[in-house]
DNA sequence: AACCGCTTTTGATTGGGATCAAATGCACTT
DNA sequence: AAGTGCATTTGATCCCAATCAAAAGCGGTT
């Protein structure tokens, strides 16, 4: 994969905010962007920090997420190709956004960046429809939260995988087992559904036992029984 | 109080969107909008209709909520005056939208209000920032319900609504004990925090006989001692 | 292969909040 | 004042997930 510095090949190029630009826009805000490779595990920003950049993330997840008091953290977002990151008008940082695999990411200076957004009226626009998005996804999170068992927290998010791994996962035929990879540890899986490593490693493990899911080994899953995931949401 | 259609007397002209727009420009979208009243407990709209509007809200408190299988909800977000009220560019209301109390409201229908957007890049630029809010408001309650024990969970919220009563709350002296109504029953600050009806209670008594709070009767609440109030966030 | 560090799994026990149940309080009607 | 319908409080018990603890798996290094 060559990683070159231009725009034309981005590989989310009309997925991304930058879609909504003709080609002579688009040179001048590449001017100001750059790429940036961010390896797993690696924190692009703390909360807290000045807030200095914002940008597409290309390839890779990503993950927002607060440290509570109690030593333990919580994710609060998971980031995909394609989506916006950062946080604009606002002066820190107020999650940390760490890489959960190696990444790629397209970056702007913030403040440029917010003054090309005044100027391109189709862009803010788009940016406007990413944050309703979020915010949707933030409040499909609460409900997850506040009243699911464990077993349907963790039901649902391999169902949300299944649906976001979709073209890239690998099935055999349609309508069949799909078997993809997550991009999470158990204790990352943990930190989103506000569980404990141990709950969740069970909740898999039962999952498998009864046959809805096989563990092919490393990070992968396989859907098995969707019909069955579904009935276990609430 | 009177209520007059007239935006030059609105009660957050200011604050809510329709600040950033000039007189004339404001004359043509009052033409557009209308004033609506919402009773306490009436639900403006439901969870998969027709998206037919948005509007700002003037007063009162409204939730947006979503009924869970077991027959409960849970509401992943609360809205006050000045506060956007829908879902822009979206064909279906995604949550229950209920007035906690009495509410007064400024509504326009859906489509011709987003063309108003499009003509007012200073509107939209305020609904971007307060979504941006919004997200950050949903965000911080997924904190809260994924990581925080039950007294936690009370707590921060008292102390967010009190922070909210801020103004319209009554205090003795500055620094002093702070006393405001809650907009909310129990069942419904359940419903805000992932706990039961039970829980809740039992969380208030236990603060009042801790001495941080009082509970002079009917909603309302005395903050006798912010500082243990915050010492139980976690 | 053997070792190391790390993640995941599995087991035993505990505890906090849910659930079930009943009493009390409170606004409103008659 | 008595009665009605709710909301809230209080009590007793139960259960699910957290916690504590240890074993098993797994990739990387020497």
């Amino acid at each position: 994969m060559t990683t070159s510095e231009s725009c034309s090949d981005c590989s989310v190029r009309d997925q991304a905010l930058c879609g909504s630009l003709t080609n002579h826009e688009l040179e001048s805000l590449n001017r100001l962007g750059r790429r940036r490779h961010v390896a797993k595990g690696e924190t692009l920003a703390w909360a807290g920090d000045d807030n200095l950049v914002c940008g597409n993330l290309l390839s890779g997840v990503l993950k927002l997420s607060s440290a509570t008091t109690d030593g333990r953290e919580q994710i609060v977002g998971l980031l995909y190709p394609a989506d916006f990151v950062g946080r604009p008008f606002a002066d820190q940082v107020d999650y940390d956004c760490t890489a959960l695999t190696d990444a790629e990411l397209c970056v702007f200076p913030r403040e440029p960046f917010e003054r090309a957004l005044a100027d391109h009226v189709q862009m803010e626009r788009l940016l406007l429809q990413r944050v309703l998005a979020a915010l949707g996804d933030a409040r499909g999170r609460i409900v997850s939260l506040g009243r699911g068992s464990a077993s349907g927290k963790v039901a649902g998010f391999l169902l949300d995988l299944a649906d976001r791994a979709g073209t890239s996962g690998c099935r055999a035929m349609p309508g069949g087992p799909l078997t993809f990879d997550l991009p999470l540890s158990r204790g990352e899986m943990a930190d989103v559904l506000g569980l404990t490593i141990e709950t969740v490693s069970r909740q898999m493990t039962a999952m498998k036992t009864a046959g809805i899911i096989s563990l092919p080994g490393g990070r992968a899953v396989t859907i098995l029984d969707r019909q069955a995931l579904e009935a276990r949401l609430d």
